[in-house]
DNA sequence: AAGTGTCTCAACCGCTCACAG
DNA sequence: GCTGTGAGCGGTTGAGACACT
């Protein structure tokens, strides 16, 4: 017996939503906000699966949605954030206001990728193809402290392995090609992503970070963690941070999310 | 105009994680 | 500690739009 199905299959539209539909669960958000996904189809009297209404609104009709074309700089941002968290589609997507992982991937997967190879690069590795090395071998290479401090467990990008082997061997002779911030001088690495602000009071939708990190709020709206350090890591990133700064691991990245 | 190939992106699926009981 | 449930994530699919012949 495997689980439950998360809806009655058999009485559940699937395919594209039509005008109604969206009308019905865009007034039944307004009035009774987000949250219980699973329960909402039966309350807004819809015949969808809960999941399908949570995706029709977060990728379709949230308010805060910004429709059209990416810019060059979501562009530049995207490709830059990639290469530091791989195919960490909702992490990126907190770090550029309106636009959903759903349509960053999307975009990655028809775009971007294409941009990447045309310019002779991986777009897996952001390195230069015929370069590509391993993502295992340079994992296996990291002792078991730094695998287990790893927040960001498999795919990790060889930019992260790379920037923690980086960290170890700072006084090695061999220097490493850049540093990240000689890489991306402008990149700020604070992600800090902030409650949605649609976000009905009964309904505070924990972001996609809460994944990573302890999920209790802290002071104030945002929530955060620091990268490259342990899952799990409480609300009180910042001074934990600096605890583990003292312990010589993951010095100077930090991701407030 | 019709047929065919390619591209785009909304939606689905299967899985993992967090949490409550 | 175990189990069931709900939420969320990332990979994949397929219908419709578009381009080309």
């Amino acid at each position: 017996m495997g689980r439950s199905p998360c809806c009655e299959k058999a009485h559940t539209n699937k395919g594209a939503w039509t005008k109604e539909e969206d009308d019905r669960l865009i007034a039944h958000i307004r009035a009774h906000g987000e949250g219980c996904w699973r329960s909402l189809p039966k309350a807004a009297g819809l015949m969808r699966c809960g999941k399908s209404c949570r995706l029709r609104w977060i990728n379709y009709l949230r308010p805060d949605l910004k429709r059209g074309n990416f810019s060059e700089e979501e562009d530049e941002l995207i490709i830059k954030l990639h290469s530091l968290l791989g195919n960490k589609w909702s992490l990126i997507a907190g770090r550029l206001p309106g636009r959903t992982d759903n349509e960053i991937k999307n975009y990655w997967n028809t775009h971007i990728k294409r941009k990447l190879l045309n310019k002779g690069l991986d777009p897996q590795s952001h390195r230069p193809l015929g370069q590509v090395h391993s993502s295992n071998t340079t994992c296996s290479s990291l002792p078991a402290p730094e695998h287990e401090i790893l927040a960001f467990q498999s795919p990790r990008t060889p930019e992260i392995a790379d920037f923690f082997q980086y960290e170890r061997s700072e006084s090695s002779p061999i220097e490493p090609a850049a540093s990240k911030d000689e890489e991306y001088p402008d990149l700020n690495l604070e992600l800090c992503i902030s409650l949605p602000v649609h976000s009905a009071p009964a309904a505070s939708r924990a972001s996609s970070v809460d994944r990573t990190v302890d999920s209790k709020p802290n002071s104030g709206s945002e929530l955060c963690c620091p990268m490259g350090l342990q899952v799990n890591y409480g609300a009180q990133c910042e001074n934990r941070y600096s605890e583990e700064n003292a312990s010589g691991f993951s010095s100077h990245y930090r991701l407030v999310l």
